[in-house]
RNA sequence: GCUGCCGUAGCUCAGUCGGUAGAGCAUCUCCAUGGUAAGGAGAAGGUCGCCGGUUCGAUUCCGGCCGGCAGCUCCA
C-alpha cells in the first residue's frame, strides 16, 4: 500500500483504519474516510488489492460532504425515536450544510429542533458505530417496506441491477445509503439544526410534500460557532432590514419586484453609476440610451422571442405586440447597424445603464437581490475574432479595478453551452474554447459550469466574495456569434470583403439594484465615505450655534460634501445617537467654543474624537477621503482583486 | 409559478375564546438650551392587507385574491 506516509506491505483485508495505526497522531485522530485509489471509502472497508491510500479529514471539501452526510443519518436516527412514524427520504450534504427530506406524521415547526437535536446529542454521545451493509434488492426492499419507509423502498427499485445496494446500521437505526460515512456517531459533535422548510418528493411538484430539516456540523466547536455568527451576522446585516431604515429604498405592494430609490439609496446608486462611468470611459466606452419599449418583430430577431418571453413584460396596442427590454442586446445592435461600419471602427464599446425589466416569477422576488425592474452598468462589444482574447483582458481590467474599490476578491467561472440553445454546436465550441483561450492567456484559473450559459453563447461569471465570506454572482462576460448573424451585422473588413463581428455582453456591477443590496450588507450599511448618502452631520449643542451650524454646512456643501444640519431642540447625546444610528461618518459637533473660533469639533464614526478643526480643514480632508475612495477601517486592509 | 407560514399605528409587536383595539419607539406641541449613544410632560395617529361568505354583529370563523417570508424551481 502506498500511503502519505510511507509505503507499507500488509495482508489482503486489512482496513484503512489499521493503517492509520502508524499514521502521525493527528491525521489518525482527524481521518474521517479513507481514499483508495481515488475512491472514497469507509475506514472499516477491507482492502483488496495493492492500492495507493489516503486519508480525508474535515479539511477536504469531500471530507466535509462525508462528515455533514453522516450527520443526517444522527438527525433521521435521532427522529425516528421521536417520531417512529415518520418517513425518511433523502438526506444529502450541501456545501456547508445538510438537510434530510422527512414525512413527518404531524408536521413538526421550529420549535421542535431543540428536542430533535438534544436526541442526536444523545446519539452522538452513545458513540454508535456506523457498519456498512450489502444487501440483496429483495432483503433491502422488504426491510424498507416492513419498516414503513415507502420512500426508501421507491430508491431500492431505482438503483441500476448489478450496482451493489448497501445499508449503514448505526445501534437500531439503519438507512439505505450508498455512503461512505465516518466510523462512529461519536465522531459528530458539533451541529446544529437550523431551519425547516417545505419540499417535493423528489422535487417534483404534484408529489408529496415533505419536511425539510436543515442542518450543519463541523469537526470543532469554534467552526460551528462562527457559522453561527455569520448566519446570525448577515440577518442583522440584511438590506431588506437596513435599506428601508436608512432610509435607502423601499417597495410597495403596487409595484412587487420594483424598487422604490429614496433620496438617499438614489445617491448610492448615482455614486456607483459614476464609478462605474468613471472606469469606463477610460477604457474607450461611449454610452447610449435607447428605447425601453420594441415591436415583437425585434425579439423575434434577437431569440428572445423564442428563449425569453416567459420572462419579458409585453403588452398588446393597436392589434400589435410590444415588449419591454430585459436588456440591451437588440437595441445595441440596431444602433450598430446604422452605419457603415469599417473594421477600423472595431472595437465598438456601446454603454447604457436604462432600465431594464425581467418578469421574474413572483416567488422568486427578493428585495433588491432579485427584482423585475433594474438597471445594468450594460455594454456590448462589437469586435472583430481576432480581438477577443485582448478585449476580455481588459474587461478582466475593468472587473479587477471596479471590485478592487470595495476589496470584494471574486472567482471566474466558465459557463457553456445550456440545453436551450441558439445557433450551430460548433460556432458555440468555438466561442467556449476563446473564452478559455482568454483567460488562460492572461493566467487567469476558472471553473467549469456545464450547460448554464445564456441561450445566446457562452459566458464568464465573476463571485464576489463580500466580508462575510458570501459569494454573490456579479459581473458576466458572454460571447457571442449569434446575435450578429440574427441581425445581419456586417463591417468592412481590410480586405474589402463584409465580414460578421462577434458580440461582447458584459456587465460588472451586474444589476446596480442587486450591487447596492450586496453592498449594503458587505458594508453593514457603514458605507466609505464617497458612497455614503450623508457624508456628515452638523450638530447643535444649543440654538444659539445655529446659524453658524447652518453656515458651516453650507460651506461644506458649497466644496461638494453632502451634509445635514441637526439643530433640534435636542441634547447632544441624542443627537449622537440618532446620527450612529443613521450610520453618518462624521458627526461635526458645534458649540459656543466652535462657533466662536470658526471650528467643527469632529467625530469619526465608532466614536473616535479627532478634535476640534476648521471648517476649511475639514473639508479638505474628507474631500481627500471621498476622492481615494477609502475603505472604511475593517474591510481597508483587506486582500482585493482575483480569489483564485 | 409550486409548498408551508405570515399580513393589527410610520417601525417592532401585544390583543380580541365573535361585541369596531393597545404598548414601546418614531411624529407633533409645550417645558428644558443641555459638550459626545435616549431630558420631561402632553397630544395626535388604525376601513386590524383586499374582496366575498357565515352571523343580529367579523379584525377575530370560512373561502378567494394580493403582498411578504422560508424553501423548491429559476437567475443579474
Amino acid at each position: 500500500m502506498r500511503l502519505p506516509f510511507g509505503e507499507r506491505r500488509v495482508p489482503r483485508g486489512t482496513r484503512p483504519a489499521e493503517l492509520l495505526r502508524e499514521a502521525p497522531a493527528d491525521l489518525a485522530r482527524r481521518a474521517l474516510v479513507a481514499v483508495v485509489d481515488g475512491e472514497v471509502v469507509d475506514l472499516a472497508r477491507p482492502l483488496e488489492r495493492d492500492a495507493e491510500v489516503r486519508f480525508l479529514t474535515f479539511d477536504d471539501e469531500a471530507g466535509r460532504a462525508v462528515f455533514r452526510h453522516s450527520t443526517t443519518h444522527l438527525l433521521a436516527q435521532a427522529v425516528k425515536r421521536l417520531y417512529p412514524e415518520a418517513r425518511l427520504a433523502t438526506g444529502p450534504a450541501l456545501a456547508d450544510r445538510f438537510y434530510y427530506d422527512i414525512q413527518f406524521p404531524e408536521p413538526i415547526g421550529e420549535a421542535d429542533l431543540a428536542r430533535i437535536e438534544a436526541e442526536m446529542a444523545k446519539v452522538a454521545a452513545e458513540d454508535l458505530p456506523i457498519v456498512r451493509e450489502e444487501w440483496s434488492r429483495e432483503a433491502a426492499r422488504a426491510f424498507f417496506a416492513e419498516r414503513g419507509e415507502p420512500f426508501k423502498v421507491e430508491i431500492v427499485d431505482e438503483i441500476p441491477e448489478g450496482q451493489p445496494i448497501s445499508v449503514y446500521r448505526q445501534g437500531e437505526f439503519v438507512d439505505l445509503c450508498r455512503g461512505p460515512h465516518v466510523p462512529s456517531t461519536g465522531r459528530l459533535r458539533h451541529f446544529k439544526l437550523l431551519n425547516v422548510a417545505g419540499a417535493y418528493w423528489r422535487g417534483v411538484e404534484g408529489n408529496p410534500v415533505l419536511q425539510r430539516v436543515y442542518g450543519t456540523s463541523f469537526e470543532r466547536r469554534e467552526d460551528l460557532d462562527r457559522y453561527l455568527w455569520v448566519r446570525e451576522e448577515a440577518r442583522r446585516r440584511d438590506h431588506r432590514r437596513l435599506g428601508p431604515e436608512l432610509d435607502l429604498f423601499s417597495f410597495h405592494d403596487e409595484a412587487p419586484g420594483f424598487a422604490f430609490w429614496r433620496p438617499k439609496g438614489w445617491v448610492l446608486f448615482r455614486e456607483l453609476e459614476r464609478l462605474s462611468r468613471e472606469v469606463q470611459e477610460r477604457h474607450g466606452y461611449e454610452e447610449v440610451r435607447t428605447p425601453y419599449i420594441y415591436r415583437a418583430e425585434l425579439w423575434k430577431v434577437s431569440g428572445h422571442w423564442e428563449h425569453y418571453r416567459d420572462n419579458m413584460f409585453l403588452s398588446e396596442r393597436e392589434g400589435e405586440v410590444f415588449g419591454f427590454k430585459p436588456m440591451n442586446c437588440p437595441g445595441h445592435c440596431l444602433l450598430f447597424a446604422e452605419k457603415v461600419r469599417s473594421y477600423r471602427d472595431l472595437p465598438l464599446r456601446i454603454a447604457e445603464y436604462g432600465p431594464l425589466a425581467r418578469c421574474e416569477r413572483s416567488g422568486t422576488l427578493h428585495g433588491l437581490l432579485r427584482v423585475r425592474g433594474f438597471h445594468q452598468d450594460d455594454a456590448h462589444l462589437f469586435l472583430r475574432e481576432d480581438q477577443i482574447a485582448d478585449e476580455i483582458a481588459d474587461v478582466v481590467a475593468i472587473v479587477d479595478e471596479i471590485y478592487g474599490v470595495f476589496a470584494m476578491p471574486y472567482r471566474i467561472v466558465l459557463s457553456t453551452r445550456p440545453e436551450d440553445f441558439m445557433g450551430e454546436p460548433e460556432l458555440w465550441e468555438r466561442a467556449e474554447a476563446q473564452l478559455a483561450e482568454a483567460l488562460d492567456r492572461i493566467g487567469r484559473p476558472y471553473r467549469l459550469n456545464p450547460g448554464d450559459g445564456a441561450f445566446y453563447g457562452p459566458k464568464l461569471d465573476f463571485y464576489v466574495t463580500d466580508a462575510l465570506g458570501r459569494e454573490w454572482q456579479t459581473a458576466t462576460v458572454q460571447l457571442d456569434f449569434q446575435m450578429p448573424i440574427q441581425f445581419g451585422l456586417r463591417y468592412v473588413a481590410s480586405d474589402g470583403r463584409e465580414r460578421t463581428p462577434v458580440m461582447i455582453h458584459r456587465a460588472i456591477l451586474g444589476s446596480i439594484e442587486r450591487f447596492t443590496g450586496i453592498l449594503v450588507e458587505h458594508f453593514a450599511g457603514d458605507f466609505p465615505l464617497w458612497l455614503a448618502p450623508v457624508q456628515a452631520r452638523v450638530l447643535t449643542i444649543s440654538d444659539e450655534v445655529a446659524a453658524y451650524a447652518r453656515e458651516a454646512a453650507a460651506a461644506l456643501r458649497a466644496a461638494g460634501l453632502r451634509v445635514e444640519v441637526d439643530d433640534r431642540g435636542e441634547k447632544i447625546g441624542l443627537k449622537i445617537r440618532d446620527a450612529e444610528t443613521a450610520k453618518v461618518p462624521y458627526m461635526l459637533v458645534v458649540g459656543r467654543r466652535e462657533a466662536e473660533a470658526g471650528e467643527l469639533a469632529v467625530r469619526a464614526r465608532k466614536g473616535e474624537n479627532l478634535g476640534a478643526m476648521t471648517v476649511a480643514a475639514f473639508a479638505e480632508r474628507a474631500l481627500d477621503e471621498v476622492r481615494s475612495r477609502r475603505l472604511p477601517g475593517a474591510l481597508a486592509g483587506r486582500e482585493a482583486g482575483e480569489a483564485g
